[in-house]
DNA sequence: CCTATATAGTTTACGAATAAACTATATAGG
DNA sequence: CCTATATAGTTTATTCGTAAACTATATAGG
């Protein structure tokens, strides 16, 4: 996976693309706390940057698109580490509620922190000229493959 | 995981590549034909794109950025599908030599027919400008990733 | 009201990834 | 030549993801 000079353009952006996250994950994953992966952080930073208070595991799965299979892991996993509290819906029989402990926010504080520098990389590489010209597009990108995903 | 505005530009930049990475990966493995991974069409798609005739799994695995493990797994199942061959090295006594078979050249292509509308929605969203713009930007950082790695 | 259907969450089976331990073979240096 | 080290590939344990079947509760329509 990289470069032949017959490829169509479309797929050499995709390839690129992939091997950046490729990178980036397996990097932000060897820097986390011990006991938070990527997919625990992804939950506790969803939570604190839409400032939900309490929210539906099937909410939280829907946000950060994954299965709701794989949201059930990851919020045991997550309550195991005492970062959040899983309780039932008192208005909805079938439903619970996730909200973060105390220390899922500290643990959260944290893992920003330690992410930083993995990203630093990345912002001595380009210009925010270079960002700011990229991020509309693959913003572009992102809606189309969305919607044709019907 | 989507776009609060205190967000540095290189976080919102890694956000959306992972985005898209989602959504075109699994888009990508369910248009692929059954029995046919989207790492097993990589090691295929590396084979033929090098013109590898034959090549060992630790350079594949290199090549393709998986662990050594991983590519045990893939080649396993990739040879009972009957698309490669694979052989101990006579040159090595711990090598072996993994071989593209006339039909896994065959499913290659099936998969490249079947992935290419995969890959449409992209071409439609954005110009091949903006590809070549975006591109240049997009290696630059995986460069930087990439020496970052230590 | 009762039944159809939809939704919430869990479980199971599976594929793919990692890291680390392990076996076996090569190779380089004293 | 022999030993120490490096490399090739496999195996094991763990994590994370999917899809699909399952249980339980809500809800909407006849």
């Amino acid at each position: 996976m990289s470069g032949a000079p017959d490829d169509p353009i479309a797929f050499v952006f995709i390839n690129e693309v992939a091997i950046i996250e490729h990178l980036t994950r397996t990097a932000a994953e060897r820097a986390l706390p011990a006991g938070l992966s990527l997919a625990g952080f992804v939950v506790l930073n969803h939570m604190v940057r839409m400032r939900h208070e309490r929210r539906a595991p099937a909410q939280i799965a829907n946000a950060v698109q994954v299965t709701k299979g794989a949201m059930t892991g990851t919020l045991k996993r997550l309550e195991t580490e005492g970062w959040i509290s899983v309780t039932p819906d008192p208005d909805d029989g079938r439903g619970k509620v996730v909200r973060l402990t105390p220390e899922g926010r500290a643990i959260r504080e944290t893992a920003l922190k330690v992410l930083a520098p993995e990203f630093a990389p990345v912002q001595r590489a380009v210009s925010d000229d270079e960002m700011r010209l990229a991020i509309p597009i693959l913003q572009k990108v992102r809606a189309a493959l969305d919607a044709a995903r019907d």
